[in-house]
DNA sequence: AGGATGGTTCGATTGCGGTCGAAACATCCC
DNA sequence: GGGATGTTTCGACCGCAATCGAACCATCCT
């Protein structure tokens, strides 16, 4: 039994499972809060923040108070580079994913993270926005272009500066590895995607489901 | 929630003692027995072969049945590149221990990591074989440059282009925070180094040892 | 065949750690 | 101040997996 680095106790840290998926969402580079890791991991806001301490604890994070809010993030390069590395070895051993049942399916289209859009329909909307410049990408920062803050207003989509949020943030999105949108802006979206009943939630769950017609008007706005 | 490559699985099956300890003790390259196991982890045998097990279910082991042996070894390269990033992330954040012991100090110049050389010697040596032009960084990768294809042969290096393994590959190094080179240039290497007697590997350790004139040989040829 | 050595399976025990509800604490907003 | 929201602490519960001894299987040796 020869005495090393504890790598026991770091690689235990990650493999539980709602730590696991906290930290796959912090894989995007932006700090979450315990809610949103809460909602990501599928655990309670009690568990979640019993983790989030053992994560700090372990020097896997790092925390950033902003008044009541509280952004973890992952400690440093170092540590998404180990995280990369378990991920490349999982996806080369478990290729065999168990067949997605239909509310999973449902769920990997769309489905609320938090308080926005995620899934496959947010990820494609993202690249769009991107596409037609009313959003810049900067680094790992996403920013609202002028045309952007005219295009959305213009839509009935009141865009709140003011809120201690970031306007826009970029958020991973685990069934696609991707990102998309989240932040205020990704708040409104949602919430004009509601308004309008282009789609309603799913009961007790996060899966969200268009209706035909809104799902065209959803894409004639967003996707076109 | 749920998310495509089961990390949670495979980072838990490095997060207990006994089988990190085992998982450590087989970096060194060398397939070990179940016996030898057990005794690296400090468990009975019962308990090793247990745990055996789950890491071949894993995906994490290899095992080569010889008449009533049965020798385990890592899976692949990749499996090995995650520990290192492991002991990485366990080296940066754990408790420092006081004084590094004088093995401690010859593991961090110079050790085996799978089946390749790494430390402070690997990395000034991929420095180096970058500077002259033998290899070439692309993106992520590394390249081997047509000039060190003739090289490398020159050296009597036999370069295997046909395995399923890449030629050459970035290994994060724990000791520095850089890179080294893996791969199967990365392995031919170290056999050579291994044949010419330029060092030795010490016994139950993942360390190697130049000879002074050793030291001096590898110096002229690779740091050159 | 019989004994010795290497490994695995079985069964029972045990303790650690993940989980949540309720309550406490902190901060913001009006 | 008072109410709302974000977050942590507390306490209790429960399940799972790590552990070992003993029995069982496999292979080698003579």
């Amino acid at each position: 039994m020869r005495e090393g680095p504890d790598i026991a106790r770091i690689a235990s840290l990650v493999g539980d499972p709602a730590r696991a998926n906290m930290l796959n969402a912090l894989m995007g580079g932006t700090a979450l809060t315990a809610t949103e890791l809460a909602l990501e991991a599928g655990v309670s806001l009690p568990t979640a923040s019993s983790h989030l301490s053992k994560l700090m604890e372990g020097g896997l994070l790092t925390l950033a108070s902003q008044g009541r809010h509280r952004y973890y993030g992952l400690a440093s390069a170092q540590v998404a580079g180990m995280i990369e590395a378990i991920i490349g070895v999982a996806e080369a051993v478990g290729p065999k994913r168990v067949r997605p049942g239909p509310r999973d399916a449902a769920m990997r289209v769309a489905r609320v993270c938090y308080d926005h859009l995620a899934g496959e329909q947010a990820v494609a909307m993202l690249d769009r926005l991107f596409d037609r410049k009313l959003l810049l990408r900067e680094d790992n920062e996403i920013r609202l272009a002028p045309a952007g803050a005219s295009h959305f207003t213009a839509l009935g989509i009141d865009i709140d500066r003011k809120a201690r949020r970031p306007v826009c943030r970029a958020c991973l999105d685990w069934s696609v590895r991707r990102s998309h949108l989240a932040g205020t802006l990704g708040a409104a979206i949602l919430d004009k995607i509601i308004a309008e009943k282009w789609a309603r939630r799913e009961k007790d769950s996060r899966a969200v489901v268009f209706s035909p017609t809104g799902r065209q008007a959803f894409e004639k706005v967003f996707l076109a």
